[in-house]
RNA sequence: GGGCCUGUAGCUCAGCUGGUUAGAGCGCUGUGCUGAUAACGCAGAGGCCAGAGGUUCGAGUCCUCUCAGGCCCA
């Protein structure tokens, strides 16, 4: 059967949608599944994707590492379990919902109930996973997807009513459950497609997880001073504070004066940015070895650090200096220790845990500590500390056994016993602290401060210290001896050092990863996992109301048999707030009831639990050993190693004692093509569903794996055109010249003994060097993108496939042209038709995990509708097979010099300005001692320089000079520091003399330091520069001259050949067909009318003419008249 | 302030364990081919390999420091 007609002009991208219809319609991934089932596993887990915005161009990038391994490995007969995974739970959804909603506050979602809330978060991740889902399958990731619409289906049912009883088909059968549950279970075996992980099962197996940290006494409730949002009312821990956590912010910052106690008229000078801090003041801190001085002004004496003098304002004076230490100890009186707050033993919190024990007030506590990390690059060098409001500050004064007076509530406004300014806004309470100071007289200046000041990175609004009760995992101490150092004890106790033993099993590609994940885990804090929230993991921490007592829930099953009250309540339910709040169980020491904290988790527990959650670690033990750990996993690495990476790594630790995953691939950042990151708002973003359809998957697959993973990635349109443009268009225009003279010689392919998983067959015999090349070549790259994507080098891959691609563009098919337009189907054109059609079904299938769409466009024409036997899809194939027989190292190396010596040869033409049309008589080679050609080759190369003979010169005296190097390797070490002299040496040689040497292989003798010393001939390298006086080029490897004397017989063979070119463009204006024939007329007198008669055969043959008519054109011909060789030519073309 | 990554041609990037005269693609210029033709070939110009020290017979490659950019931590 003929192939089917390829347009060398084709739309990709239509062509991408039509390969997305037919994969659909036959049901091709399906198919690929039940090919691989049962074979050896190969297990990749997908990191959850944020299931909250259609995806952008840099998940392309990483969907696209995903997809080409596991269509590698699927291709190498392994068993996958191709499950996606969608990030559903926390706060980034509940902000975007709050957006929808117009919501301002805690109090508004409140209001508008929790239940309700929670489902419209619910419905929110499964819009957006249903266009995710969309997006994903256009760039040709090969999935277990859910259908999209049946996502939304469920989105909207879940809004209507949760209850309702609904029966969906699973890969088992149907599965009937109320839609709330149902949307709990999307992703477990009985449904299957992607995994979410709001999930009921994902939220037990962190329990399980968690009840594991609390029975290692690893699970604490702890107090700190977190950074806070108070629109959000939540605490941001230190995973979040990204570098889009901060903005350029100015602040009024204010000078003002702690009068000293016992010296009259001193006073220590403070600044802060934050004013509303001051409230809550509780102690000065001064750094041990700065200078500080003693300064008069007016009747003031102020203290201050050397170095930061200049912010005086004013005349002052100088009068003493000492050292920080010197002022230890120093009573002030703060600035608002008139308010109550200030004069409560052990200061106002709500935080118990923070003020036990402490039985003097803040007003008490005044007085001047030492701190290391004071320093002067801004401020006074006396930091006023404020346990309440500040990080540091609550971990000084922890250490100094501070009171702690902590002013702000949740949503920001000043709590009780703060007089005047309770109740009011932080965010407005700076005039009027300033006012008060004023008042006070201990005002010295308010100024306008520019820094960078941490936001919220979901609603940018200005981050405030509060002081809150939070749940920790304790990540044990960080010794300062080295790692092997530690003793059994000291490990077990740390789950820090458990996690580091873990990693090394890892392979980290780029390999820095091992370090940055260690320098991570040694610099990591307790995990904070509690966070004041609605939507998320509900954290099974059970507290008494009574004796505050708490305890850890580990499933489902434990709630139920530890439930006292509320359990009618919750069940039918997915383990979300509210209902499951309503379970209340027995304290085992009070017998009091214990309510559930209100707390919900941190969501990188939810991504981090997937490898036991969605591998039915709880149902199925013997599954979960299958798939556990995954070979693979890969993520853009800038973020993870603190967040995904680190979770599994910590869960894996603290459930298995094992590795998660085997092999960890990162890659960098994307940005846009002007080096900058892509904004919005700067107009250089790129959508992703746009880029799909403006530059087509295939281009912007290949054009992400041709980079180095660990560089960041300028992405772009003009990327996008020179990939298309260096790749896809000639090897289109391959495939394309090859049906095309396919068809019209009517060669079908025909394989013995066909094999669907190797539809190509095995390689064809032929005598043609330029077969027996180009195969060799096909192999070698086989081979090297097999090695390549084992190692997840899919830039190794690309930098193997594309010097190949120009190799069978603009050489084999180059020179193989002429065996195409022969009019009979003899063995050699046979050969050139069996060879070209297996080199790109093989080439096809090879890169088809790259460019999944173009390679099945191939396929399709060159091997499924040829063979009723073949597999429905390139990706049913089997990866294939290197053929060893075909890698003859000699054929590709004299290939290799063939291809030089013709370069070089049209740069010496070049150089002579002689066309290559015009035949030359012969060219002459020099490469070196054991360079030699085949006749083979020197016939090809003959035809390409279009000479009439190619003579190796052996003596290239006539065409070069010799000059004599040491080869490098092997003088350098035997001469050492005498090694330039020798250079010296053997440069003042006779290059002639040395290389008559060489080829005798005799020894080289050269005076070195008076005395000779004696190099064996393998010991030199000869080089040869051309010698002047010919049309000479040269390289490293070779020199090419030509001979360029026109002889009157080269002369109008020359003109014969212009003669035909320009006839032929005549046949391609006329708009006949390549294999029309034709009769041409021609007028012309002298030189040129002698060529015609004496080259009329040639002419003919090369032009499809049937006769050559010397006389006037025919009206009905195609006419014009051209200038050759300063005459005057009439030529005419008619289709006969 | 600390850790990691990056810095090579106008642009985007290769360059294996240190070894001859540092490469590619794009762009530019010239030129050729005209049965891949709204393509393609060949050639040319264009590099103190970020800077400074050091190790070595020899450094783009190893070491130290500095500078710039990125990421992370404090």
């Amino acid at each position: 059967m003929a192939f089917k007609d390829v347009p060398n002009k084709v739309d990709y991208i239509a062509q991408e949608h039509e390969m997305l219809g037919f994969w659909k319609a036959s049901n091709a991934f399906e198919k690929q599944r039940e090919i691989h089932k049962g074979q050896e596993p190969w297990s990749f887990i997908d990191g959850p994707i944020t299931a909250n915005n259609p995806m952008g161009v840099h998940h392309g990038w990483g969907r696209t590492y995903k997809d080409l391994y596991n269509r590698y490995w699927t291709m190498r007969g392994r068993e996958l379990r191709y499950q996606q995974g969608f990030d559903c739970q926390g706060l980034w959804v509940e902000v975007e919902v709050e957006k929808e909603k117009g919501f301002q506050s805690k109090k508004d979602i409140e209001e508008y109930g929790l239940a309700e809330f929670v489902k419209e978060c619910k419905a929110r991740v499964l819009r957006f996973a249903a266009v995710q889902t969309e997006q994903s399958v256009r760039l040709g990731y090969w999935m277990d997807w859910n259908d999209p619409d049946k996502l939304r289906e469920l989105a909207d049912k879940l809004l209507a009513d949760p209850l309702e009883e609904l029966t969906v088909e699973g890969p088992n059968g149907p599965v009937t459950d109320t839609v709330e549950n149902i949307v709990g279970r999307l992703g477990l075996p009985e449904l299957g497609g992607s995994y979410f992980t709001f999930s009921t099962e994902n939220n037990y197996m962190i329990w399980q997880f968690l009840k594991k940290c609390h029975d290692k006494g690893w699970l604490y409730r702890g107090a700190d001073s977190m950074p806070w949002c108070p629109r959000c009312a939540t605490a941001i821990s230190q995973h979040e504070i990204v570098t889009d956590g901060y903005a350029d912010i100015t602040h009024r910052a204010v000078t003002l004066k702690f009068p000293l106690r016992e010296r009259e008229n001193e006073n220590l000078l403070v600044w802060t940015t934050t004013p509303w801090t001051l409230t809550s003041n509780v102690a000065a801190a001064v750094g041990p070895e700065l200078d500080y001085v003693k300064v008069k002004q007016g009747d003031d004496v102020l203290y201050l650090s050397k170095g930061t003098l200049s912010m005086l304002k004013g005349k002052h004076e100088v009068v003493g200096e000492l050292k920080g230490v010197e002022m230890e100890g120093w009573t002030y009186d703060g600035p608002f220790d008139d308010l109550p707050a200030a004069q409560q033993a052990g200061g106002r919190s709500d935080v118990k845990e923070a003020i036990e024990g402490i039985e003097v007030s803040a007003k008490e506590a005044h007085r001047v500590i030492l701190w290391d990390e004071v320093g002067e690059d801004e401020g006074t060098g006396i930091v006023h500390i404020a346990p309440g409001a500040g990080a540091e500050d609550f971990r000084l004064g922890v250490e100094h056994k501070l009171p702690v007076i902590a002013p702000l509530d949740e949503e920001g406004f000043v709590v009780d016993k703060f007089g005047w300014l309770s109740g009011k806004q932080v965010s407005e309470v700076a005039p009027l602290i300033f006012d008060d100071l004023d008042k006070k007289g201990v005002l010295y200046d308010v100024h306008d401060y520019s820094h960078r000041y941490p936001t919220c990175w979901r609603c940018k609004t200005e981050l405030v210290f509060r002081l809150v009760e939070e749940w920790f995992i304790s990540m044990g101490e960080s010794y300062e001896k080295p790692r092997e150092e530690l003793t059994a004890e000291e490990k077990d106790r740390s789950l820090r050092y458990q996690i580091m033993d873990v990693v090394d099993q890892i392979r980290w590609i780029p390999e820095f990863g091992h370090a940055r994940e260690m320098d991570w885990l040694r610099n990591m804090h307790d995990w904070m996992i509690s966070k004041k929230r609605y939507w998320g993991l509900a954290l099974p921490i059970w507290v008494c109301e009574d004796c505050e007592h708490y305890d850890v829930i580990g499933d489902e099953h434990e709630l139920e048999e530890r439930a006292t009250k509320g359990w009618d309540e919750f069940v039918g339910h997915t383990p979300h707030r509210p209902h499951v709040d309503a379970v209340k169980v027995a304290c085992p020491e009070c017998d009091g009831t214990m309510s559930r904290i209100p707390d919900v988790g941190n969501p990188w527990l939810d991504a981090g639990i997937v490898s036991f959650s969605t591998l039915s670690y709880r149902a199925d033990r013997e599954y979960w050993d299958k798939w556990y750990p995954a070979n693979w996993i890969s993520e853009s690495f800038p973020g993870q190693f603190r967040n995904w990476f680190y979770s599994l790594l910590a869960m894996g630790t603290v459930i298995d004692n094992s590795p998660p995953f085997l092999e960890n691939f990162g890659y960098a950042l994307l940005f846009a093509e002007d080096g900058r990151a892509m904004h919005k708002s700067w107009g250089n973003s790129i959508e992703f569903n746009e880029a799909a359809d403006k530059m087509g998957v295939d281009v912007m697959r290949w054009l992400y794996c041709a980079h180095k993973p660990e560089n960041n990635l300028l992405f772009g349109y003009g990327r996008a055109e020179e990939t298309r443009r260096r790749f896809l268009i000639p090897w289109w225009n391959v495939y394309s010249f090859f049906t095309t003279y396919a068809n019209l010689d009517g060669w079908t392919p025909k394989i013995a003994d066909f094999d669907p998983a190797f539809p190509e067959g095995a390689t064809p015999q032929s005598d043609n060097p330029l077969d027996k090349w180009v195969l060799g070549r096909l192999n070698q790259v086989v081979e090297r993108l097999t090695v390549a994507l084992e190692n997840s080098d899919a830039f190794a891959a690309t930098l193997a496939a594309e010097p190949f691609l120009d190799d069978l563009t603009n050489w084999y098919v180059r020179r193989s042209r002429r065996r195409f337009w022969r009019s009979e189907l003899d063995a050699d054109k046979g050969a050139a038709y069996e060879t070209l059609w297996h080199v790109l079904v093989k080439l096809a299938r090879t890169l088809a995990p790259i460019v999944p769409f173009v390679t099945e466009v191939m396929y399709q024409n060159l091997v499924a509708e040829q063979n009723e036997d073949a597999y429905g899809s390139v990706h049913h194939t089997s990866w294939p097979e290197v053929d060893a027989a075909t890698l003859n190292e000699e054929l590709l190396k004299e290939m290799e010099l063939a291809r030089r010596v013709a370069s070089l040869g049209l740069s010496a033409r070049e150089s002579a300005a002689l066309k290559v049309r015009q035949p030359l008589s012969k060219v002459m080679v020099h490469a070196g001692a054991d360079a030699k050609l085949s006749a083979e080759m020197v016939e090809i190369v003959e035809d390409e320089l279009n000479v009439k003979a190619l003579e190796f010169v052996s003596d290239a005296g006539a065409l070069v000079e010799y000059r004599v190097m040491p080869d490098n390797a092997k003088l350098g070490p035997r001469f050492g520091a005498d090694f330039p002299k020798l250079r010296a040496a053997l440069d003042a040689l006779d290059g002639n003399e040395v290389n008559a040497k060489v080829e005798a292989e005799e020894t080289i003798v050269v005076s070195l330091n008076g005395e000779d010393v004696e190099l064996t001939c393998d010991e030199v390298l000869v080089n040869t520069q051309p010698a002047e006086g010919l049309a000479v080029a040269v390289d490293k490897y070779a020199t090419v001259a030509i001979d360029s004397v026109l002889t009157p017989e080269l002369k109008a063979e020359g003109l014969a050949r212009e003669v035909v070119r320009r006839i032929q463009s005549m046949r391609k204006d006329a708009g006949f067909n390549i294999e029309d024939r034709i009769t041409t007329y021609y007028q012309v007198d002298g030189d040129l009318a002698e060529v015609f008669a004496e080259w009329a055969d040639y002419i003919k043959q090369e032009t499809l003419s049937n006769e050559l008519v010397d006389g006037a054109v025919s009206d009905s011909a195609h006419s014009d008249t051209h200038k050759v060789d300063g005459q005057e030519l009439v030529l005419g073309v008619e289709k006969k």
